[in-house]
DNA sequence: ATACCAAATGAAAATCATTTCTATTTATAA
DNA sequence: TTATAAATAGAAATGATTTTCATTTGGTAT
């Protein structure tokens, strides 16, 4: 029970290395979504040797046990973002800063009566994400477009 | 006006091409999602020189003039999906046919308040997509599976 | 109808994210 | 401490998508 991220590690029955710790340490840092390739260049600050498949294998294993989360992006690469919320949920992704924040609200309810009457079939999982622009960069805009 | 997708293509300022219009054709035939590669064998029973790029091409334009719509598949490859219906919608995807049916229910709404109070963002753009059994595979299933 | 020009296409090659393979190393349970 | 299954490095493969460039074609003005 070394710190959170062994706990982490632990509770998903994957060994408890280095690697995965800094992992999920990158990721829990800042609310930002980032890609394999981004994270692996991070890794390499503190890791010699470390490969881009050792990055990718990691964070599907952890994608898979709901520790961190896939980020749907237009350019269809793969992004991911740390969570602490265990509850289900969905997520506001700035499209400019790339800050991730936790959505409380969802549609599910909503859209079961819908899809039970109108299409008659079955809801195995549904997708939700919102793209916007966050607090931190409206401010940041209104603040260098204003006439101060 | 020769016909239902010449206008399409007239309307998007895109020139009307034999290409385009099997494209369309295909797509509109069945509601079920194609990748840009089934796409494409289907074009070779018309067409002995057709190369994938060309598909690529289209589809994206198609899609950017939101004729045709990208499905979100795990697999990160693309898929694409006819669609009549102009006004603003979502989409119930069949995991087992891979047949679309629109979804007129749009959680944007619900949200809107959400964002403005608790993360102050701005609103771009959301995705939603629900993941599912249709009626039609859910009653083949039962029949399979059933006491008869 | 004809000529012109920008747009569309074919073919080959490039790109690039992601995955697989295999030998080696490492974490953990006994 | 040792055995063993899991994790890793490194290289190579994969496979979808994109780019490039030479050629063709659709639409428009004549």
């Amino acid at each position: 029970m070394k710190n959170k991220y062994s706990d982490i590690l632990k509770k998903l029955k994957l060994k408890i290395t280095p690697k995965r710790i800094e992992i999920l340490s990158i990721l829990d840092r800042e609310n930002y979504f980032k890609s394999p390739e981004e994270i692996w260049q991070l890794m390499k600050k503190r890791f010699k040797k470390i490969g881009l498949p050792t990055v990718y294998r990691n964070l599907e294993d952890l994608a898979e046990g709901g520790v961190i989360f896939r980020i749907i992006h237009p350019d269809r690469q793969l992004y991911y973002y740390f969570c602490n919320n265990k509850d289900h949920h969905h997520h506001f992704v700035c499209i400019s800063c790339k800050r991730v924040s936790d959505v409380d609200y969802c549609p599910e309810k909503e859209v079961i009566n819908y899809v039970s009457k109108r299409i008659k079939g079955k809801i195995i999982s549904h997708i939700f994400q919102i793209n916007g622009i966050c607090n931190v960069c409206m401010n940041i805009e209104s603040s260098l477009g204003g006439t101060k």
